[in-house]
DNA sequence: CTAGGGTTAG
């Protein structure tokens, strides 16, 4: 080659090192006026790396294909674009083309291909270069590589692999760590990843930002809030907030996930910089918690900061408006997100509008979204089909599913649990029945406890308890919801004896009831008149498993003790709970009992307690 | 050419 040559060479490559496409394809022009590629392949191969190092995909892949004599340098360069800019289909098919023309590949090369590998979850592919890798030795004097290895294998998910690949590297850096780490933190194996953490530091390394924000993730999974304060003085201590947003958010994250709201909010306002994500993690937690004001209350301070929702934080907003029933407000962020034009391209921000309508009960504005939306998937439906279940509207639940299918989607087994509801909200046993049959079918109920105790529950419901026994008793496993759900319906249904039978079966199996139990339980015995034994069970409830009564628990005691003309012990229990007290359901209940028993002084009294709460607004 | 943050249906 000669000076001429290696000189466009030499700046080729600087522009595309630097992305600057613009001084490239001028220096493209210069090279075709001078008629170099004619003569000289090695200058298109790097015209070839400019194009494709800039995202100008098509481009580049025009040039190599108009090459007669194309190399590794080429190739290579090609296949890194396709990965780096999310065609990593296309990055494997390159490299085949390229192993058909017999190019060897090199390090550079598999690389990248593993990278691809990686994001497409190709494990097989993968470990068919893994193979020729280790075929040629090249593991031995190459980090980048090996990290690219352990990268590939955590993100195909195959995490035991990746391990024992990053043990038998020559040597490790922090870097191959935190391919390592970030597998398990991302696969939610939050442990392991934070055993990484240990084990890395004790081969002498010390962990940078990345390393801090995978553990922080771990933490945030397995809700270890002690190492996620530990890691937190960490970071302060050399100082890595300053210059690095990722870890101040997965901070906020970290807390969040960890149920320390205050101090999450506490994080984000002392941050030096913050950003969408920052504000987008605390929103989208106080969202998950239920505490939907307060995400409001923090996208109000987010746009007074000059920074505006992407699609993500709008999600979190939305959820926010579910739960607290805010239609008004959630009408205020579809207006943003139809602003944004998000619709097109965010299938997640159109499903969860659907949610925020349905949950707020706004059904028919919730299906002119759905049929308004330009992808639709099952999600979309199941969001619908939930939100008519909910409501108790299970006749729209199932024609919903009758379009959803002629629109061509299959119902999967969250679809079929809504369906499930849907049926018992209308007592509908022989359609439940027809799912039931469908499901079993499709083997959904294998490793899905959620699927198995919607149908007990939809039997129990419809008062088929027979078949909500045999249903139960079919499951491959079952655990408290479940059992709850079948003792619900003995309860429901003047079932006493029954209920009380399957709650003890419960425990001999190792299982510890719940809140929810017990007021099936509480209100089996309230129904049957089982005065003895539910004095017995509100009574353990407590000392036992240390659960603090409820509205729920109260009301069936009241109603338990007042039925059966124990008036005396029916207020004792409301006035050892002051804080049930300005509960009407308490109340009432009571006052049900001096009715049948024509006890008109305490009746009197619990009128005017229970009125007295209701009053005081309008009183003062 | 290698590692990191926030999100939809039960």
């Amino acid at each position: 080659m000669n000076a001429e040559a290696s000189a466009f060479v030499g700046l080729l490559r600087a522009c595309a090192k630097k992305k600057d496409c613009c001084r490239g394809a001028r220096i493209h022009a210069d090279v075709l006026k001078r008629g170099f590629l004619d003569r000289n392949s090695h200058v298109a191969e790097y015209l070839v790396a400019l194009y494709a190092n800039c995202g100008v995909l098509p481009k580049a892949q025009e040039l190599l294909d108009a090459l007669h004599i194309r190399g590794v340098v080429a190739w290579t360069a090609l296949i890194a674009g396709y990965t780096r800019y999310g065609h990593c289909q296309h990055a494997l098919q390159c490299y085949d083309r390229m192993q058909q023309e017999g190019i060897a590949a090199d390090v550079v090369t598999f690389t990248c291909v593993l990278k691809a590998c990686g994001t497409l979850g190709d494990f097989d592919k993968g470990k068919q270069i893994h193979d020729l890798i280790s075929k040629q030795n090249l593991l031995d004097n190459d980090v980048f590589l090996g990290t690219a290895l352990v990268d590939m294998y955590a993100k195909c998910g195959a995490l035991v692999k990746a391990h024992l690949a990053l043990d038998e590297l020559p040597c490790r850096d922090v870097i191959c760590w935190n391919a390592l780490i970030t597998g398990y933190a991302q696969h939610e194996q939050g442990q392991n990843a934070l055993d990484c953490f240990e084990h890395m530091q004790q081969e002498g390394l010390f962990p940078n930002a990345v390393t801090f924000t995978c553990a922080l993730k771990a933490c945030g999974h397995i809700g270890d809030i002690n190492k996620g304060e530990a890691i937190h003085d960490e970071i302060m201590k050399q100082d890595f907030l300053r210059e690095d947003l990722s870890l101040g958010n997965a901070l906020v994250d970290m807390y969040m996930k960890c149920g320390d709201l205050a101090k999450a909010q506490e994080v984000l306002e002392l941050l030096p910089i913050r950003d969408v994500i920052s504000w987008s993690a605390l929103i989208g937690g106080y969202a998950q918690q239920g505490q939907g004001q307060e995400a409001l209350d923090c996208f109000e301070k987010m746009q007074i900061e000059g920074l505006s929702p992407n699609s993500v934080t709008l999600t979190c907003l939305l959820k926010a408006c579910s739960s607290i029933g805010a239609a008004d407000k959630g009408e205020k962020i579809h207006d943003e997100i139809v602003r944004q034009g998000l619709l097109e391209s965010s299938i997640v921000l159109g499903n969860g509008l659907v949610d925020m309508y349905a949950k707020c009960g706004a059904l028919a504005k919730a299906r002119q979204v759905l049929n308004d939306l330009p992808v639709r998937n099952v999600i979309s439906w199941s969001t619908l089909i939930a939100g008519y279940a909910d409501q108790g509207q299970g006749h729209n639940a199932i024609s919903c599913m009758e379009r959803m299918q002629q629109e061509g989607f299959s119902p999967n087994a969250v679809t079929f649990t809504c369906l499930l509801k849907a049926c018992s909200s209308i007592g509908a046993t022989e359609k439940g029945e027809e799912f039931h049959d469908d499901i079993s079918r499709q083997g959904f109920f294998k490793n899905n406890v959620a699927l198995g105790t919607a149908l007990v529950d939809m039997y129990a419901k419809c008062g088929a308890l027979a078949k909500a026994q045999r249903a139960f008793e079919e499951l491959p496993s079952g655990d408290v919801v479940c059992w709850s759900a079948l003792i619900a319906g003995y309860a429901q249904h003047g079932y006493g004896e029954k209920a009380l039978h399957c709650f003890e079966l419960m425990q001999l199996n190792g299982l510890s009831p719940d809140t929810i139990t017990f007021s099936s339980v509480l209100n089996a015995c309230s129904h049957s008149g089982l005065v003895g034994e539910g004095e017995l069970i509100f009574d353990s409830m407590t000392r036992e498993f240390g659960i603090k009564p409820n509205v729920e628990h109260v009301a069936s005691m009241v109603a338990l003790f007042g039925h059966a003309g124990h008036l005396d012990k029916a207020v004792e229990v409301i006035q050892k709970i002051p804080s049930l007290q300005s509960s009407p359901a308490v109340w009432l209940s009571l006052m049900g009992a001096c009715k049948r028993w024509g006890d008109v002084n305490i009746g009197q009294w619990a009128f005017e307690q229970a009125v007295r709460p209701l009053m005081n607004p309008i009183l003062t």
